[in-house]
DNA sequence: ATGAATATTTAGATTTGGCTAAAAGTTAAT
DNA sequence: ATTAACTTTTAGCCAAATCTAAATATTCAT
């Protein structure tokens, strides 16, 4: 059970693409993994007589059952090699994705349990996002994009979208990081902009760019 | 400057036969690399063009400089992550070689220099081999094989060839290990036998299988 | 419901690294 | 100085993953 960079590197995208759309389009495949149409119709054949996916020419692909325990592996080694490189190494949270894309692809799973014993079990990557267990099972985060929140509800910042250099200055400037908690006050039709509320600071307005890049979980409710 | 893990491989394996022979021989690397006599012609050939070694016809390969510093930064990055294994994630010093050859071909120069830092700048790695810094550059070490050691002179286990589990049970129960000093009392031709004795010990006898398998380093005269 | 736009697949090539079998070069022993 | 034994190279092939261009399906708008 042994697979190419390669493939390892589409069973992820097409799980990434999953969580958006039951089914995963040839073009939008091509198009997360930097490739052509015609390359990945190639490999979706190769993938398929190896039971990773359900796929029928001109009907899109889903994960099998395998596929999908393939790339939750694969996704776990990726974010415990974040957790390593920020943690760790002491890397910005911004500047590992890259090395972590090579690390997820190195083969033991003896060093990936290891090095998850050495982290200390983290539940989530420097990003927020759940690691996958040693089995492949992955918490189901109940995540919702801030765009979408109930007016007023208490929520956690737990992810951001895109962590670019730029979104990561804004997000400084306002005083936002994961784990900032926060409520949605109010909802501009106009322009989807959204004024939401820290806690023990004045309320203020972010653009619609900024909040569908922030995901964030309901708070529970006190417990009992 | 980004090579293949297979050239990476070659360069490496070159590297290391050029420690016993200046010239390495075509079918010396088939065999280092487990392929065949042709396949080894036809990557020296691409080698070549890319100026990291000195190849012609029938006459053998030298690494260049260029092929050189490519090989001791592949072996840099080897043997810290050996040393990040061993000491880190508790991995015994025999069962890291093969996560160290995949790691080794991650490419990130930052990745590698963070790590070094973050394992406090170890000099040799599990095995005893030193590590070459962050230019390439390699203590040189002037080990000899304990078979080929001038009688009587003092010396310093530096270095254990193959690392087997065997050996490792005969080393333990002999209470050698790397930095164990020792003179060689007796060499005996019959069987190429040698009479050893470390430090408050009486001399003992070790077959030449493992005489072959120990490196040491000349014990410097005491300075001045 | 049909034709234009879009999406997908096929066909044929390329690159990288490897193989086998056969040819050619080198070395060593008499 | 030849020839046998060997090493090394050449030639032709294969597989994986990619590409471009052409062909074929599907979808959407009227």
């Amino acid at each position: 059970m042994k697979y190419s960079a390669s493939k390892e590197n589409y069973l992820k995208a097409i799980f990434h693409l999953q969580q958006e759309q039951a089914s995963v389009s040839t073009n939008a495949l091509a198009q997360a993994l930097q490739t052509t149409a015609a390359s990945v119709t190639d490999m979706l054949k190769k993938l398929k007589t190896q039971k990773l996916l359900h796929y029928e020419k001109y009907k899109g692909v889903k994960l099998t059952t395998e596929g999908r325990k393939v790339a939750l592996l694969i996704i776990r080694k990726h974010r415990l090699w974040e957790y390593f490189l920020v943690q760790k190494l002491s890397f910005g949270w911004e500047e590992v994705h890259e090395m972590a894309e090579e690390l997820e692809h190195v083969t033991s799973k003896k060093l990936i349990d290891r090095l998850e014993e050495f982290l200390g079990f983290p539940e989530t990557d420097p990003h927020g996002d759940p690691i996958p267990d040693l089995l492949g099972r992955m918490p189901v985060s109940k995540q919702v994009n801030l765009a979408n929140l109930t007016i007023n509800a208490s929520c956690t910042v737990s992810n951001i979208g895109d962590q670019t250099a730029e979104i990561m200055e804004l997000l400084n400037h306002k005083n936002i990081r994961i784990g900032t908690k926060l409520q949605v006050k109010k909802k501009f039709s106009f322009d989807n902009s959204l004024e939401i509320k820290l806690s023990n600071q004045t309320a203020f307005t972010i653009s619609e760019h900024l909040a569908k890049n922030l995901f964030v979980k309901y708070d529970d409710p006190p417990e009992k």
